[in-house]
RNA sequence: GCACCAGUAGCUCAGCUGGAUAGAGCAACGGACUACGAAUCCGUAGGUCGGGGGUUCGAAUCCCUCCUGGUGCACCA
């Protein structure tokens, strides 16, 4: 909002420069401002003398005299100017203007930070879709964090959010889930069975066999169809994801069933569509899809001789229903291993006349979980993978969550147990949630001194003028913005490293200033700029699904 | 062989999409509580941003190339 309001003048004052005909219009709009990096460099600092410079071959720092010429008649906002460097143009606000943020933070309290620009946006987050063949594990985990965290940004930002799972139901894999738990259950019957070669072999197939065990006894053993099977271990083990899920208060607003695009016929009309378009072929027995005429290396099979489809043409015909469904934005968050199946659908849809261009692909890359400083070894095939539930028993939610998400997407995650399982110290979790107790301790403890709190419009807030407290209150200005551009980036990643550094900021100050003295004013204007930061971190934790406790 | 991702301090990672002297947390070392909660803070040390070219006023960031690691490249999902 203040950075707005600087750009504001910037932008007048460039006007006024072009109009006078000092500048070519061809600056307008090309110079950014920007917060330096570095103290002493202003609060904003633009490159526009650069830019300028850049385009006519001129003197930058003699433009950049010149536009400081023109900014310092602003006097309402602008304390001082300076050039600096190459040709920046540093500005100095006055402090009344940070000041004032804390007014934007009382007049929406717990909606702060939220926005507006997704209004009238609907959008789909599709995460986790893991096929009911086993527990969730721990690079589930990740996805569904990742997601949920997109989802509840995006939600923030005013967007009409759908959470939707794409439940893998159909096809080759649900019967080899069944006749793996066939063979357990013949073999806790004490019958001969046979394990199928590529079966799921962990322990919770035994358990689904031992439940039908005790629903059917031994009425099975002779039945030739694994359906029974199948079903009562996709049920059971869609009650595990989905308790799973419930345990990180992630839910869904949809599982959209694989097989029902089978029973609408939504599978075969893709087929047809395609094929009326030239744009399929039989070659070898099966039906091949060309992803050629959209840049891919090969054509792909869509049907195979056995006559079975392969699971690019239901991943299709599922993305066609999406677009029907008028989501404004799709995004699809998987995990790399699924990087192969991007391109096929993409071209699907495209071909069907979709704008994929809607379609944003979320890739995250793995999780390597490391314990007493050694990588733990993971086998999805013999079952040796560590689950979520079983993370969750150790760490708790809050600390998942927030482990997942301190990695962007791109970057591979180390899950570090020990440091995760430690309460206190260097636990990055415990250090942002302790700032927020920390200062849910000192109103306590302000009310219990009797120091009267009041509204902000009685506070004298330019008592508010150590370094320390400028500082936090331009980090909580930026606060909206932030959580803005890590919605639309996708990057819940970024709220995390904001409220780590927030956190930090506080507990440098909290340890330099007593909030609390005599000066009955100064330590109300500080409880002001506190109870202004409890809500800055609650807000923050909440909008990425932790929690901020009151005491620790 | 091809595609995507990554390579930044001893370790784990940020770096706001091209800005100024590259940052944080751990680990190491040295300090700070008869208390607004020490689950905290302050200080010291630590770098050829994988290598090499290029683009320009300016590159960790963009382009090319090479090296290393991960993930894919099925008539598995």
């Amino acid at each position: 909002m203040i950075r707005q309001r600087v750009k504001n003048i910037i932008d007048a004052c460039v006007e006024q420069g072009i109009s006078e005909g000092i500048w070519s219009e061809a600056v307008a709009g090309k110079y950014t401002i920007e917060v330096p990096k570095r103290e002493g460099q202003g609060d904003f600092s633009t490159n526009m003398a650069l830019v300028l410079a850049g385009i006519h071959k001129g003197n930058p720092r003699q433009i950049a005299t010149q536009l400081v010429s023109l900014l310092e008649k602003e006097t309402e906002y602008i304390e001082h100017l300076e050039i600096a460097g190459p040709g920046f143009v540093n500005i100095f606000l006055k402090p009344m203007v940070w000041q004032h943020a804390l007014f934007s933070v009382f007049e929406q309290r717990g909606k702060f930070g939220l926005s507006s620009v997704g209004t009238n946006r609907k959008v789909m987050v599709e995460f986790v879709s893991a096929n009911p063949t086993g527990p969730l594990s721990v690079g589930h985990g990740r996805q569904a964090i990742l997601g949920d965290a997109i989802a509840r940004l995006l939600t923030a930002t005013g967007h009409d959010v759908f959470r939707e799972y794409y439940f893998n139901d159909a096809g080759r894999q649900m019967r080899v889930l069944g006749e793996s738990t066939r063979a357990r259950y013949l073999e806790l019957l004490g019958l001969p069975s046979q394990f199928p070669e590529d079966g799921y072999q962990g322990d919770y197939i035994q358990d689904v066999a031992r439940e039908m065990i005790t629903e059917h006894g031994d009425a099975l053993k002779d039945h030739a169809d694994v359906a029974p099977f199948t079903v009562k271990a996709k049920e059971l083990i869609f009650k595990n994801i989905s308790g799973t899920l419930g345990r990180m208060g992630i839910i869904f607003d949809n599982y959209y069933n694989e097989h029902t695009l089978y029973e609408k016929g939504l599978v075969d009309a893709v087929v047809a569509d395609l094929r009326s378009k030239d744009l399929v072929y039989e070659k070898e027995g099966a039906t091949w899809f060309k992803t050629t005429a959209f840049g891919q290396e090969q054509d792909r099979v869509i049907i195979k001789s056995t006559g079975e489809p392969t699971y690019r043409l239901p991943d299709i015909a599922y993305h066609r229903e999406k677009f029907r469904r008028n989501f404004d934005w799709l995004i699809n968050v998987f995990g790399s291993d699924h990087i192969a199946t991007v391109p096929d659908v993409l071209a699907g849809v495209r071909a069907l006349g979709y704008d994929d261009s809607k379609v944003t692909v979320v890739l995250h890359q793995f999780v390597t979980l490391l314990r007493d400083g050694k990588q733990v070894k993971m086998s999805t095939r013999k079952a040796t993978f560590i689950t979520v539930d079983e993370l969750l028993d150790e760490v708790g939610v809050d600390v998942a969550r927030f482990f997942f998400m301190m990695r962007k997407a791109d970057s591979q995650l180390e899950f570090d147990l020990d440091l995760a399982t430690k309460e206190s110290q260097e636990n990055p979790v415990y250090y942002v949630q302790y700032a927020h107790a920390r200062i849910c301790s000192i109103l306590r403890q302000a009310e219990d001194k009797g120091v009267q709190k009041r509204p902000i419009i009685e506070i004298d807030t330019t008592l508010l003028v150590a370094p320390e407290e400028l500082q936090l209150l331009k980090s909580m200005n930026s606060f909206p913005a932030m959580i803005e551009e890590a919605a639309l980036g996708l990057a819940p990643h970024r709220v995390i490293f904001f409220l780590m550094e927030l956190a930090g900021q506080f507990h440098s100050y909290y340890n330099k200033h007593k909030v609390i003295t005599e000066n009955i004013a100064l330590s109300q204007s500080r409880l002001c700029l506190i109870e202004a930061l409890q809500i800055v971190f609650h807000n923050g934790l909440h909008i990425v699904g932790l929690t901020a406790p009151q005491e620790m």
